[in-house]
This record gives structure tokens, C-alpha cells and sequence, in this order.
DNA sequence: CAACTTAGTGATAAGCATTATCATTACTCG
DNA sequence: CGAGTAATGATAATGCTTATCACTAAGTTG
């Protein structure tokens, strides 16, 4: 759960990156169970906040050189800024709540499968895929906050 | 196929906007046949080209207009700039071909269907959706300049 | 159709996320 | 440890988009 400093700096190492302060303690936060998908604005803040001295610039280069080395991958939500996640091998795609911006996880085969249909039929070598679902996620505030006419009514 | 000008003007104005010159020339944009996806800057290059005086703020805020009036959707591909497409009701998701940029459209009503299943599952009021398929694309071209090791090897 | 009223235009400035620059700093390896 | 090189971070620059605002023109009224 609690990775050591160690560990990640093997991470970072073994993807021919050294093995930085900035570098450990960005891994690290991604690593913290708990918020899963953050934007670089978020990575700064938060590391702020816990007393760190980092420069924006640089989180947002060692997200770049994350997401290449595959330890993290990045979503183009509609918010406008890129959010990024620990890449823990498994295909996702997400719900995002529109009213409280919760991000929740699915991943559906079939919805798969079919995508990959649809790729083969136009004569496209699929190499990426991008779904997001749109919504009000089933948190009471969010749906009262949403058309006052879908909770009790 | 050939919308003239008082049809752009009575579609402009049944949607609250005044008929002017710069709406009813991008309107007539997106009806020519030809290219459907288009950026501001497309929208901007191709009538500057055609010979109109138009300035790029017009058509930021008359995009953004004829969107809210669904006369038009907006889709945020990859690349960084919103696309603009005629709405013409049916919905539709969308491959991109990451080497030329082509656009092909397609609906898959069981993928539509799986998503608003997963939707449900979660609680979630689906209100959107998002999905794009990046690819190579069956240009003879594109799958040249794609690994160099897909064509006939 | 002429004057009027107001929305629309467009040059330009500002905003926001992200990337580039570059002098200074600090990993790594020997 | 100390040389050599990669990384950092303050800041400038970029790219797309929105805001400002003086001026123009669409629509309306008589
Ligand atoms: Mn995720
Ligand atoms: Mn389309
Ligand atoms: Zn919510
Ligand atoms: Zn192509």
C-alpha cells in the first residue's frame, strides 16, 4: 500500500529516467490510494500543500515522460485539462458526474469487442480508443443539484 | 444540396439570431458536401480564401452560437481544437485516422445500448458520450507511412 | 424608406493550459 | 568525492479560445 522511496526510484530508474526528488515524490503521490485521476494543476497543489518545493514546468514534464514510460496514462476528459492515472495495466474507460466531476471506472468486453468490429470493417488498424460517458453520478447531492425533478417526483 | 441564402437565414433565425452575412456564410460551410469535420480555423482559412472579410473572433463566437443552437455539434478530437460537424440528428461516434487525419463517421446501436447499460449499472443519468477509435486507415498512403511492416510483409 | 434600437462584428487584448528556454542544481558513475 | 550530464524551476513563449469595445448593420417602427 505504502510504497517506499526505494521502490520507485527502481521505477523511474528502470525506465531510463533518474531517479529525481520531483520525480519519487509525483510517482509517490499517484501511488497513494485514494485519488486516482489528477490534473497537472492538482499534482502541483497538492504537493504544495504537503510543503514540497516544485516547480509547475516540471510536473508537467515528468507526467510527459511518465505517460511514455507507461507508468502513467493520460484522459482528455471535456474539462480542458489532461487528467492522469496510475497505469496499472488493465483497459478502462470512465464515467465522469457532471455535476461533482467524480470520475468513476468500467470496463465493459463486449463494448470491446465491438469497437474492434467496427475498426476491422473500415479497414482501420486500431491503436487507441477513447470512450467516456457523461452523467450525474448517483450521489443525492448531485442529483438534487441537477433538475430538481428526478429524486422524489 | 445547394441551400441558398434565405433557407441559412430563416434556419438562423428560428434560432433567435440575427441573419447576417458572416452566419449565413459559415452555415453554408458545413452544408456544402464535402468537408464535414471542421475547426474554427478551417471554418476561418477556407472563407478567408473564398474571398469573405470575416475575422476569426466572428467565428469563434458563432460556432459557439449555432452550437447552442443545434445547428451544429462540436466534437474534441485528439488534436487539441474543437471540430465542428453539421447536426443533422442522428447521432454518430467517430474514427480518426492518426496518420492523415481522416474522419469517418459510424453508429453501432449495440455499443450505444451497452452504454447506457453500464450507465444504468452505476447509477449514473447518462446526458452524453464520447467515443472516438484512433487509427490507421485503409488509405494505401497512410498504412505506407504507418510501421513500414503492414502493407505486404 | 429613413431613423432608431440593439445585436453583431472584428481588431486586439486577455486567459488558460501547456511547452520551450536556459542558467543553476543535483543525480550517477567512476 | 568530482566530473559530466541530465533535471530543475523561473519565466517566456505558444496555441487555442474568450473577452473587450468602438463601430457597423440587421430588423423594426412609423
Ligand atoms: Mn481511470
Ligand atoms: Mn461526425
Ligand atoms: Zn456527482
Ligand atoms: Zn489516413
Amino acid at each position: 500500500m505504502n510504497r517506499s522511496a526505494s521502490d520507485n526510484a527502481s521505477n523511474i530508474h528502470s525506465s531510463g529516467l533518474k531517479a529525481t526528488w520531483p520525480r519519487i515524490r509525483i510517482l509517490r503521490l499517484f501511488q497513494q490510494t485514494g485519488v486516482r485521476h489528477l490534473s497537472a494543476e492538482d499534482v502541483y497543489r497538492t504537493l504544495i500543500a504537503d510543503g514540497e518545493e516544485i516547480g509547475l514546468a516540471t510536473i508537467y514534464r515528468v507526467l510527459t515522460q511518465f505517460e511514455q514510460a507507461r507508468l502513467l496514462s493520460r484522459h482528455h476528459f471535456d474539462s480542458g485539462k489532461a487528467m492522469y492515472e496510475l497505469n496499472e495495466g488493465q483497459h478502462h474507460d470512465h464515467l465522469v458526474c457532471v455535476i461533482c466531476g467524480r470520475v468513476e471506472e468500467f470496463c465493459d468486453p463486449e463494448i470491446e469487442r465491438l469497437q474492434h468490429q467496427v475498426a476491422e470493417r473500415r479497414g482501420f488498424q486500431l491503436r487507441d480508443h477513447a470512450l467516456s460517458l457523461y452523467g450525474v453520478c448517483s450521489d443525492p447531492a448531485c442529483k438534487a443539484r441537477n433538475g430538481k425533478r428526478d429524486v422524489d417526483d
